[in-house]
DNA sequence: ACACTACATCAAATTTTCTGATGGAGTTAA
DNA sequence: TTAACTCCATCAGAAAATTTGATGTAGTGT
């Protein structure tokens, strides 16, 4: 036999209105109907939960502990209904989004944090790809949203441009290539390229990005692309804002490349046409645009 | 209608079984049974946690929500039903236990703190109070477990000593009174005396602990009095233990008084000889007296 | 001592939940 | 394509849980 809710209302009732009768009038039942739900609950837990032998019934301390953690369950039980109806208000129960591993993270975070500040009962998935990874992902079903940096367009999607982001080519300070001049691409590809790994595996993009050298070492994400890099191994793109303290502290340098050592992305903000967005998903990308826009 | 357990327990099985009849089987009920009871659950949230349109149901999205937060839910139930079963094993629901603010709290804590990792588990309740108050509020009945360092000895007492507290009689280094030798009682008492307030009603003990000058500042707890005495309003007792900081740096000295400048209490740790202490009550005094005595 | 309140108890009424049978719809495999 | 099967819904009646209303015992207060 196991614990129900119903009991633990009723003992709530008994304590917050100071006995039996009271409390069988503020539920609506008789006093007889209290009897019964405290007893079953006693007999449940194979403990007394009220000491019987003054005139009024008194909480055991065993009564007084099932009392303050019955009432925490409830309120809990009181939340989970609570739920369905925000569900029902347009909140949808998950909204999964999927991001390029270069946008600047912390922005993207503080709107998060933000809507958990704000008590929205959406969960929230996020997932981090790399180029053609994000697109990949989002055509495969399992997210509402993606935030790309480059894409496939289809006119499927609805797309809302933000603002450009930059990346620039660069090398730690004491590598070799911070200290040539109008660098051509037969030095480059002399040099190591790091790169970060495209996550999907098609791998279509290819394009610029990436020089053709002999040497290229795949990471995982920026993070450890910024890491390999401080550390001299070899040159790459990296975005603007994931590098400006080793800028401003020299550790890292642009390149002078001949054909150009800056780049700008403009990433786009993606949701499908046919399904529509509930009311976690517009806000989120109302306030995207509004930091990123 | 409100939300109850038993549904939420369907539900679980269901999707952990994959599927009415199996769950049924499981629960040791009929399937129609499952049925009625995923059904009343939809009708008191208001929203279908299956879709049904395909041969096998599954869930739709609020479904997922509610079935991990119902999980949680009933987990949390486990846990209070759970509850009981450790206060039959002996623990009690709550101990109280009054300490004098003298006791260096470090050792306290760090017990305490080992308490909750062992996940005993009392409710303890800490209450910090001042030489009389502490056997003032244990005699009330609050607390089942005082740390005193004095007491009026009682038979009804199980009493364990501790070891000795130190206590020093110091002024600020740049006090007027750190500078004289062989102080007599008539010096000191020119000077403001600072002391802790007796949080009992009754201050019926005085005895060596007051100077009896003129100019005594009763201060609320000996983080205040510490304070004070490094700012140097006037001299006092301090446990050595809480001013070992302040000795090294030689922002506190020693006095140096005729009638001693050095004092020892021993705490002890008392019960109630009727009253018999639960589990945790217990394993406080050994570990107490492990690390105090 | 008298009226009153607090809670327990019991049989009967009522409500909730379960069972067992049935049926429609999709699936599987020959 | 058909036959056998699985999945789940539905319904009436059975069983179980809960509530009621009446009554009882014991403590309170005056």
């Amino acid at each position: 036999m196991a614990l129900d809710l119903e009991s633990l209302r009723v003992l709530s009732a008994v304590v917050s209105e100071g006995g039996f009768a009271k409390a069988a009038e503020k539920l609506n039942k008789t006093q007889s109907a209290v009897s019964y739900q405290i007893q079953k609950l006693e007999q449940r837990l194979g403990a007394d939960l009220f000491d019987r032998s003054a005139y009024r019934a008194e909480l055991t301390p065993v009564g007084e502990r099932i009392l303050t953690e019955g009432e925490r369950l409830l309120q809990q039980a009181e939340h989970v209904s609570h739920l369905v109806d925000q569900f029902s208000a347009g909140w949808e129960p998950r909204l999964e989004l999927v991001v390029d591993g270069m946008m600047p993270s912390k922005v993207l975070l503080s709107v998060l944090k933000e809507m958990v500040n704000l008590n929205i009962p959406t969960h929230v998935q996020l997932r981090v790809e790399y180029l053609g990874g994000v697109q990949q992902r989002f055509e495969r079903g399992d997210a509402e949203l993606m935030l790309a940096l480059a894409y496939e367009p289809s006119n499927r999607y609805v797309v809302n441009a933000l603002k450009p982001v930059e990346t620039l080519l660069v090398v730690a300070a004491d590598h070799a290539l911070a200290r040539v001049n109008n660098i051509t691409l037969d030095t480059l590809q002399q040099h190591v390229e790091l790169t970060v790994h495209d996550s999907s595996y098609l791998k279509a993009h290819g394009g610029w990005q990436t020089f053709g050298g002999e040497r290229v070492f795949y990471l995982s994400d920026f993070r450890a692309k910024r890491e390999a890099l401080t550390m001299g191994l070899g040159y790459g793109w990296m975005p603007m804002t994931m590098i400006q303290d080793e800028l401003d502290s020299k550790q890292l340098v642009e390149l002078d490349y001949q054909g150009g050592s800056r780049h700008q992305y403009t990433p786009v903000l993606i949701n499908r046409r046919d399904q529509a967005l509930g009311r976690a998903g517009q806000w989120l990308i109302e306030r995207l645009l509004e930091r990123f826009g």
